[in-house]
DNA sequence: GTAAGGATGCGCT
DNA sequence: GCGCATCCTTACG
């Protein structure tokens, strides 16, 4: 087993539905001050190309989606809905624009620090203080099972838009760990892309970990 | 438990 | 000006 190894470029510079799948699984690290905020890839979608009109890159380079022309193994970070932020990662080759948009995590590290972030975003404040003082591991699971909310959790904003992956001493970056088997790897259509034309808006890229495991 | 509607600001036409 | 790769709150059952 490989558990801590940080994903080499190699692994990017890949069809962009391959890297989604094997995404899964996988730990995204923010090294934040110093203290490593962690959590398991559950969710990602591939947006690939140009042609894809359901992907940024469809108006063609633009200052806001600059970074998925560029080399893979780097970050996207883009602003949307006037409040959140969200992480892609650049796959392929530099030139074509294509990237994996991280849709959920299942926390591992940092997760007082995960839980304290997210209960400052919420609106009122009795459901802040509930909501930061509750301690229930059920609650934990949710901390960051969207594609904003993990950026809210791990501290992750556009300064880290164009952060390489790969380069030694990055502080955020994706490493190895055990595979989701195939047999739990669930496939369906990418979510949010309700005024795009077909065949794009339902092309089954957004792969997902099913946990239908779950205690309850 | 689910459904509906508002928040909020920047990128693009 | 319009629309958005979203999230939260409220209302209802």
């Amino acid at each position: 087993m490989s558990d801590g190894r940080r994903l080499p470029r190699s692994f990017y510079r890949r069809p962009t539905l391959v890297v989604a799948r094997e995404l899964l699984g996988k730990r995204l690290v923010h090294v934040d001050r110093g203290r490593r905020l962690s959590g398991w890839i559950m969710e990602a979608e591939a947006y690939i190309g140009q042609e894809d009109l359901g992907c940024h890159a469809r108006v063609g380079r633009t200052e806001r989606n600059r970074s998925m022309w560029g080399e893979p193994g780097h970050a996207y970070v883009y602003f949307t809905y006037g409040m959140h932020w969200c992480l892609n990662v650049v796959t392929e080759v530099a030139g074509r624009p294509a990237a994996v948009l991280l849709r959920a995590l299942a926390p591992a590290e940092g997760i007082a620090t995960m839980r304290r972030r997210r209960a400052l975003r919420l609106r009122s404040p009795s459901a802040r203080s509930a909501q930061g003082s509750r301690l229930s591991a059920r609650s934990d699971e949710r901390l960051a099972d969207g594609p904003a909310k993990l950026c809210q959790a791990l501290g992750i904003d556009g300064r880290l838009d164009g952060h390489d992956l790969c380069r030694a001493g990055a502080r955020l970056f994706i490493e190895d760990a055990q595979a989701v088997p195939r047999r739990a790897i669930v496939r369906g259509p990418r979510v949010g892309l309700d005024g795009v034309p077909e065949p794009w808006k339902s092309k089954p890229w957004r792969f997902w970990a099913d946990v239908t495991n779950r205690v309850s």
